[in-house]
DNA sequence: CTCAATGCAAAAGGTTTGCACGCTT
DNA sequence: AAGCGTGCAAACCTTTTGCATTGAG
């Protein structure tokens, strides 16, 4: 973990693609896309910059029910869920402050602590349908 | 895809396992636990049984952030969510008709079709926090 | 006797890490 | 000049697959 952070050519290609692109992508796909656009970034710098954008929060991270993990520059700062579309990962964000507090009565209702939850919505978007 | 399903010394302490221990445990935790008691089955099998068994919708399986498949005996038969403890695994099984009913209802709002969601909550349990 | 099931070893993902070199500050 | 960041390759982990063997029916 770096303290400081410098401003290279690398983390400024990430962040300029992650700025133009729509969706979720796994850490592999955007790479793809980078080297498409022949902008010489290593997987490995792919990663390593996702994973320091997740900590600072600046973007939001899922994981497919196969488990890959999912990366989106969000719009929203506060918390709220995704609606994916299975086939071109197309989101939606969606808030459902209901949900939340439901979750957070159930957990307590039976004594847990440190509360979180996941809570994403998988389909095929009305594009991918046709 | 077995057509047939054989009865065989591993599935039975495979399913012996699960019916003893509670909560989520990932394939490999279950294939130690039988190695501990001695039950000679292979990992392989163990997943291929796990495997068989959710798409015969025996057990439960989600994944933890971490992307690691949990699987669990599931007491009820109908569509219901899980609060997991981090730190022991145990589980409380949680009906939320109110979730599922706006889950869908988003996704149609949006066009969606196919729709499944993932529904988790993490905590902490009474019992760990001591 | 047949064919599904097993288990080993190897493959196959996806992600992380060690280390020498290069570039930002 | 100092040390964070990069990138390659190798390590790692979990899960899957190929294939010869075992055993249920």
């Amino acid at each position: 973990m770096p303290n400081v952070t410098r401003n290279t050519r690398q983390r400024g290609e990430v962040l300029a693609l992650l700025r133009e692109v729509d969706g979720f992508h796994t850490a592999q796909q955007l790479h793809q896309m980078l080297v498409a656009r022949k902008a010489r970034v290593g997987l490995t710098t792919v990663y390593r910059t996702l994973q320091l954008l997740v900590d600072a929060q600046e973007i939001d991270s899922t994981r497919l029910p196969g488990g890959e993990q999912l990366f989106r520059r969000c719009s929203q700062s506060r918390h709220h869920h995704h609606l994916v579309c299975r086939r071109c990962g197309s989101t939606v964000e969606v808030a459902g402050p209901a949900v939340e507090r439901w979750a957070d009565q159930v957990a307590a209702q039976h004594g847990f602590t440190e509360v979180g939850h996941t809570f994403e919505i998988f389909g095929t978007c009305a594009q991918c349908a046709r």
